[in-house]
DNA sequence: ATGACACCTACGAGGTGA
């Protein structure tokens, strides 16, 4: 089973991407963050046309996230974390194949310091309270997601310009390794643990073409799917297609 | 600090986000 993650930069100017990566990759699974519309505006005819079934929580202008699920309809399970109070649509999630399938997309938080980064650290720790529910529940579990931050130094093409940003603020480092330790698996990392991988690559300056990306797109797996992780990668190449979204999916695939 | 891109409103160009 292959799990893909996909920060999209807008469903709609990114259709045309989404949908030839779907064909030439075939994931099973995939979550999609940063819709960038409402619900009414999801192009659902068009990917079901791919074969996928979906469900989604969008939002006017900003943030939206899916789960599509091939020759599927994925279950849903929940919709925003629990004392998700704004109205900002960041989480959704999906049982499919026996997978619980966590779909977020963490708030950016900058400027740093400032509002947006507090509020950044808020819904980290909402998102650490029911990670912590998940893995008592003892059932495969995966969060998948651009969770806007660099675990380590290896995911930054250039750490120390990083370090006042709050991608890579010592407290939101501090809060992944948190998580992390709760008992999940980073599946890309253990697949990969000394090699520089990179999700995201800024539309700025040639970023891509330097290769001046980082890893901010990540699973988290629970320890029975851990036992199952057979490989993980990004899709880079799709980064370079024209029209490209800043990130390119990563994916892991899982033993049966 | 800069800058690219996608979204919005509203019909041209500017604001916001990240």
């Amino acid at each position: 089973m292959k799990i893909a993650t996909y920060n999209v930069n807008g469903v709609n100017g990114r259709l045309e991407n989404l949908l030839r990566w779907l064909d030439e990759f075939n994931p099973d699974i995939v979550c999609l963050q940063e819709l960038k519309a409402p619900d009414i505006r999801f192009p659902a005819r068009e990917i079901e046309g791919a074969g996928y079934g979906a469900i989604w929580h969008g939002q006017k202008s900003w943030n939206g996230v899916a789960i599509l699920a091939r020759d599927a309809m994925p279950l849903e399970t929940r919709r925003g974390l629990p004392g998700d109070d704004n109205g900002q649509s960041r989480y959704i999630e999906a049982a499919i194949g026996g997978v619980l399938v966590g779909c977020l997309y963490l708030p950016n938080g900058n400027p740093q310091p400032g509002p947006k980064f507090e509020y950044k650290l808020a819904w980290f720790q909402r998102l650490a309270d029911y990670a912590r529910e998940l893995l008592e529940l003892e059932i495969p579990v995966v969060l998948a997601g651009d969770f806007n931050v660099m675990p380590t130094e290896l995911d930054v093409y250039n750490p120390e310009r990083w370090i006042d940003d709050a991608l890579f603020h010592p407290d939101v480092r501090h809060a992944f390794r948190e998580l992390v330790d709760q008992g999940w698996t980073d599946g890309i990392r253990r697949m990969h643990p000394d090699q520089r991988i990179y999700t995201f690559w800024k539309y700025l300056r040639n970023a891509y073409a330097r290769d001046a990306g980082l890893r901010i797109d990540h699973f988290l797996l629970s320890p029975s799917l851990a036992e199952r992780l057979s490989d993980a990668g990004v899709d880079g190449d799709v980064r370079g297609w024209a029209h490209a979204s800043d990130h390119a999916p990563a994916w892991i695939t899982l033993d049966d």
